[in-house]
DNA sequence: GGAGTATTGGACCGTGCGGTCCACAAATAG
DNA sequence: CTATTTGTGGACCGCACGGTCCAATACTCC
């Protein structure tokens, strides 16, 4: 019952091309014969296995929100106190070349056609409330660490940030440099001390 | 020399349609044939009058970009301090139906496709640009009637507020509700006070 | 009422899109 | 070796896209 020919492909990296692709192009701007090359398949193969455009682009966004995660995560254990994680993630938008040009596979798809389509905009907002939860425990192990200050709900703070998070991926898409975003957040920090 | 048959449509209006729609849909979701019905012209008109696609909507983000200048010019005249305009600005983005789920032109645009061509990245950045003069200003106004801290530059805050602008939009657009816009608001005002 | 000039409607074009389909390839079970 | 199962390459499809072109139209000037 289960033979027949194996995969020619690792379903894993064919994937994670797929949601580099997207997320450097956005959902309507990447063709399917982008996708195939980059993904390094024939387009029965990404039919069989990923079911078309849409299915395909719905699994790179769970891909890059269980991604985003485990980098939160990760970062946020290496972290010396709660607020020098936030700094470290706010300013990485300046930073990291991953982000710089590209911003955040989920805001880009909110602002590109969340309102469009609701199958989308569901995923859009798990992803969110999860951003937003990360935040939330980064903040309250601030509150804690005593880095920041604990007489404002943790839920609320996270929010703001998740906020500035989301504008500082727009100011330097709109060509914000280094310094400028350096600046902002040291603003944004000050709301938390 | 200045005859010939008459134009068949006002311009004003057919550019103020293909923004409505632009802005609502974003460029590459908007179709030349959703144009012509909106716009109520035909497509000889168009790419007459126009010049095509792309001429067309950055005339459109330009009639965007100058329709904002003057309704902050004008909030800002109306209001009772500095703070006071910021505040209805960051809110409006919650409440004004125009905005709520198509979000900002500028903004979008900037998510959409800035880093793909230059012609529309330049206008985009030009926008941001002023935008965040105008801010400036009203951080300027408030600084002055005493509303908001005069300890850091003008230019600082604006940018700070730009950022905090384009969040709002994004965390609208990601499924945010009106009360959550109106704690991450207060938080963000905390930082000017 | 021509002559001259600019706009307009719509047929037409090539291209690339997302998606389907099927003959063939590559594996296993008996 | 044969039958069966599953994956793959690529031809093919209909469609909608942005864009071009030109005959017909609606004006002004003389």
């Amino acid at each position: 019952m289960t033979n027949g020919r194996p995969l020619q492909y690792d379903p894993d990296k064919a994937l994670d091309a797929a949601m580099q692709l997207f997320w450097s192009k956005g959902y309507e701007a990447t063709s399917m014969q982008d996708l195939l090359t980059a993904m390094g398949l024939s387009k029965s193969s990404l039919y069989q296995g990923f079911g078309g455009k849409k299915e395909l682009f719905i699994r790179c966004l769970e891909r890059y929100r269980s991604h985003m995660y485990e980098v939160f995560a990760g970062l946020l254990d290496k972290s010396d106190s709660g607020l020098k994680f936030i700094e470290t993630v706010l300013l990485s938008s300046a930073r990291n070349p991953d982000h710089l040009r590209r911003g955040c596979l989920l805001m880009n798809t909110a602002t590109e056609f969340a309102q469009k389509d609701q199958q989308v905009a569901e995923h859009v907002t798990i992803g969110f409330k999860g951003l937003r939860k990360a935040l939330k425990v980064a903040v309250q192990r601030g509150q804690q660490d005593g880095s920041i200050r604990s007489n404002q709900d943790a839920g609320i703070l996270a929010n703001y940030l998740s906020c500035t998070l989301g504008g500082i991926k727009t100011v330097v898409k709109g060509g914000a440099d280094e310094k400028t975003v350096k600046e902002i957040v040291g603003v944004i920090l000050k709301a938390l001390a």
